[in-house]
This record gives structure tokens, sequence and C-alpha cells, in this order.
DNA sequence: GTGATTGCAAAGCGTTTGCACCGTA
DNA sequence: TACGGTGCAAACGCTTTGCAATCAC
């Protein structure tokens, strides 16, 4: 992703909730430019943290409720992990597939497996009305596994 | 399932348990039976609940504890939710898909993808070591949208 | 100016830990 | 009998709520 890109995505974010009838504080801004621009799914505190270098008498409230928000305007989703609890991450455009590292959880998308068919198998054989599906791929990495530097593709 | 290979699958755990140097209680008796006879993806809370029909004075720390126990001999695995965080299901024998009812937590089995095939084109293109995957389906089941009676194959 | 938004403090909830008593092997 | 397991109480961490001060519109 494009520096001029990910700029978009955070003006673009900015702007759906002001067409939400949400005013544009500081303390949104600072955490609206924090998640719209990393590929990391980061927990509430993280957020928090990266978030008071922008809003340094930002709460942990605000993040919550800035989070909430987000997540009903769908600009954010999140992140379900193997052990303890989730994280949140900018919500894929279009995308659903994500591929999220183990270790600094860094995450991309993937495609390449179109899953309709098989959900409308499996819909008419258990009998459940099959709303929605995650596929999900949990590893390592390449900065992770030290095989790029820790410099390269920096978010 | 039938009541026989339920009741294997009991006594399958009891004896894993004591294999792994575990002492067969009644509280973890009380939790077993619970656990290794519902198809539901259950609250810590609610196999609480449950298992005090047989054992009266179980404290939620002793569910907790086995929890873990069990999740580390993988007889028993977390169902991640879109809301709120984990619940606890008996782990599937051989299968890795799973379908989770919204409402009732009722969770099958389904089958018919492959998908490693796709996990060793995403991990060659990304970069990434995959270790493991999700593949999950959340719907409505058919008990729930009383297309079923709501007696008709109760766990 | 007005009502949404903020941050503090405190409450809430699910989960874990400390510890003395109990029960399995 | 010994030591793993139990349950109570308390601590803990994450998240939500109440409220008065603040700020965007």
């Amino acid at each position: 992703m494009t520096n001029s890109e990910t700029k978009n995505l955070e003006e673009t974010w900015l702007e759906q909730l002001q067409e939400n009838g949400c005013r544009l504080t500081s303390p949104r801004r600072a955490i609206v430019n924090i998640l719209a621009n990393s590929n990391q799914a980061l927990e509430a505190v993280e957020i928090f943290d990266l978030s008071r270098t922008d809003h340094p008498q930002l709460g942990l409230v605000t993040v919550y409720r800035t989070l909430e928000m987000l997540e009903n305007l769908a600009l954010v989703q999140r992140v379900h992990q193997t052990e303890g609890c989730h994280l949140y991450l900018r919500a894929p455009q279009g995308h659903k597939h994500i591929l999220v590292c183990k270790e600094c959880h860094r995450t991309d998308y993937f495609s390449g497996d179109d899953l309709s068919e098989l959900i409308e198998v499996t819909s008419q054989e258990s009998g459940y009305q099959i709303e929605d599906h995650w596929l999900q791929f949990i590893g390592v990495c390449a900065r992770c596994r030290k095989i790029v530097p820790a410099d390269e593709d920096a978010n």
C-alpha cells in the first residue's frame, strides 16, 4: 500500500465519521491516524499508547468508545487469537481472508479461494442459514522469521 | 453421534487424563461429563452451572483449571465469536472446519474443502510460515430457525 | 450557545492467584 | 501417608458506566 493510498484511507474514515454525525475531535483524529495507517492487529492499549504521541492527554476510555464507533461503521474489525481475546484491525476492503502473524500481529490479506459453493452445499446439508464466514491463517511473517530486514516494508 | 459413541468419548477423556498423571476426581468427572456430551460451544460459567447438577459444591475456579488441562490435551478447543470473547467446545476429531450457531452456540462440522494447496500458495506468496488455519462458518441452526422441533436431536 | 465528547474515578465482569483443607492414589 | 486437587477469598486486567468539565459545530 502506497503512502498516498494510506492518506486517502485516513481521510475517508474522517469523512465517514462526519457523515454519520460524529464530530471530528483531536482524540478521534489521533486514533484514526494510528489505525488507518497500521497493518497490524492491535490491542486497545497499544492503540492508546501509540495515539498518545499525537494527543498525550488521551484517555483509554475514549479509545474504547472510538473503536466501537469504527467497528459499527465497518472501518475496523476484530481479529481473534488462539490465546487470549481479540485485537483490532482496519477492516479489509473487499477482502475477507486474513493472514495473521502470531508474533507481531502483522496482518495481510489473501485471495484465491471461492467459498460460495462450499457455503451453499454446507448450508443445505446442515440446515444452517450461513450468514458469515472466517478464513484465517495463523503463522509467522517473513520479518519475524528474520528473512527480511526489520525496517523493510514498515507500517 | 450415537449414545454409545458419546459414552466412549467421555471414558476416553478420563483415561487420557489419568495417563497424563491427573487424578480422577468428582469435580473433573462432572465437568468432563458435560463437555464430552455437548455439541454446543459453552462459556465457562455455563459449564460451571451445568456441572453443578452432578457436583453441587463445584467452584468456578476448578472449571477454569480443568478447561486449561483439557485444552492442553487437545480434548477441548476454544471457539471465537464475532461479539465478546471465546467459548469452549469439545475438540473435533479429525475435523478442522466448524459451523457455529449464533444463537444457541450449537456446533457442527463440515468438510469438502481442501485448503492445503491454498495454504501452500499463500505461504509462498506472502512469506508467512503458516502454522494453523481456521475455517469457521457462522449462522443460525435449523432448530433456532424453528424448522425442526426443539426436542429433536437434543444434546 | 448547545449538545456531543472527553477524561477521571469507580464499578463491573471474567479470569487468575494465594492459601489452607481435602481426597485420590 | 503424601501430594495433587479443591474451594474460598482476594487480586487482577480489561472493559464499561456516571458525571462534571470541555469543545466542535
